[in-house]
DNA sequence: AAGTTACACAACCGCGGACCT
DNA sequence: CAGGTCCGCGGTTGTGTAACT
């Protein structure tokens, strides 16, 4: 059996609202609600609109205290936080950000947030070849719950690293179970692998199987591996930093710290959780490449939001 | 100045789920 | 419990405008 129209298409008015139709929903709500039927409104109000119309001219355009126009740094952190974690549920994003519509988040991922992302990202693809596509899927990894890989996609770790005297892989890529070993592995082996030089790194890990950011840093000031190990829909599981664990107690700051490292701070000391974007060296170019996973369960999503405030630091920085 | 392209925002559409009868 | 109705959501499309050639 088919659905009923909600309204008689061909006797509804489509396309943008007239002042004068904006007026006439805004008094008739004004003046009586909804009336919890959003159907039968518009002909009570002498609308020739579908109800649907009506509903979501009010929720995104008449309604009170809307706001419109920029979002401001503050906002893009929640929005990239949010979106790393849950994924596209605007609705629920839009409820953390007073005056802002699902629809206008959702127009301003699509249209600028994104990419001020990839912007972000771009000194890393540049130098290792990352396609468009896999750019992509790293920005919006946590909106694909397959556990499958994206044909043709092999780890990233496996893909770009020059060499083992430069680099440690920290293993990982798409997938279902092996990730978390690999990378358990590298933190705890790594410190034999470096080079002496100044070598700043890092990967990161796609796991389709709820896996989360995972970033690898090696860095011969401190010869520390730091990698985040997602355990399959658990989340971050444990947190390893110079290969030994971390304390429960810690871990809050010790990822964070490693988020920052994953997306090129060098300068971590002091540490100050409240403003993470001061511990950007603008000198240190952006290496760090991250991507969030979900399926069953972990994600980590301060990497996002790093990445955001180091945009927003280079961006300042070429103003000057 | 005119035509074309890119961008931002508004609006539409179809689906899933909640609720009601 | 099944069927019908409506709401709310997220993806997509349409439209107006600014930027570019």
């Amino acid at each position: 059996m088919g659905r009923a129209p909600c309204c008689d298409k061909a006797s509804v008015k489509k396309g943008p609202w007239s002042l004068e139709e904006d007026s006439k929903l805004k008094e008739y709500i004004n003046k009586n609600g909804t009336g919890g039927n959003w159907i039968a409104l518009p002909q009570k109000a002498g609308l020739k609109r579908c109800g649907k119309s009506c509903r979501l001219r009010w929720l995104n355009y008449l309604r009170p205290n809307i706001k419109h126009g920029d979002f401001s740094d503050d906002e893009d952190r929640i929005i990239c936080n949010l979106f790393a974690t849950i994924g596209s549920r605007w609705s629920v994003i839009a409820a953390q950000l007073s005056g802002r519509t699902d629809n206008d988040i959702k127009n301003y991922w699509n249209t600028k947030l994104k990419k001020k992302l990839m912007l972000a990202l771009q000194p890393y693809t540049h130098n290792h070849h990352v396609s468009k596509k896999q750019q992509l899927l790293f920005l919006t990894a946590s909106s694909s719950s397959s556990s499958a890989a994206p044909p043709g996609a092999a780890p990233l770790s496996q893909q770009h690293l020059p060499s083992p005297h430069h680099y440690i892989s920290g293993g990982g890529g798409y997938g279902n179970n092996n990730s978390s070993k690999s990378l358990i592995s590298a933190a705890g082996g790594s410190r034999g692998l470096l080079d002496g030089e100044h070598q700043l790194m890092s990967t990161s890990c796609l796991d389709g199987c709820g896996g989360g950011l995972v970033g690898l840093y090696f860095d011969e000031l401190c010869a520390t591996t730091t990698s985040g190990v997602h355990g399959q829909g658990l989340g971050m599981e444990s947190f390893a930093i110079g290969g030994s664990q971390v304390q429960e107690e810690e871990q809050a700051e010790h990822h964070h710290k490693a988020l920052l490292l994953a997306a090129g701070a060098v300068n971590l000391e002091p540490y100050n959780a409240a403003a993470p974007s001061s511990s950007y060296d603008e000198a240190k170019p952006l290496v760090g490449l991250a991507c969030v996973g979900n399926g069953a369960g972990g994600t980590s999503s301060g990497f996002f939001y790093d990445v955001i405030s180091h945009s927003n630091n280079l961006a300042s920085a070429g103003d000057r």
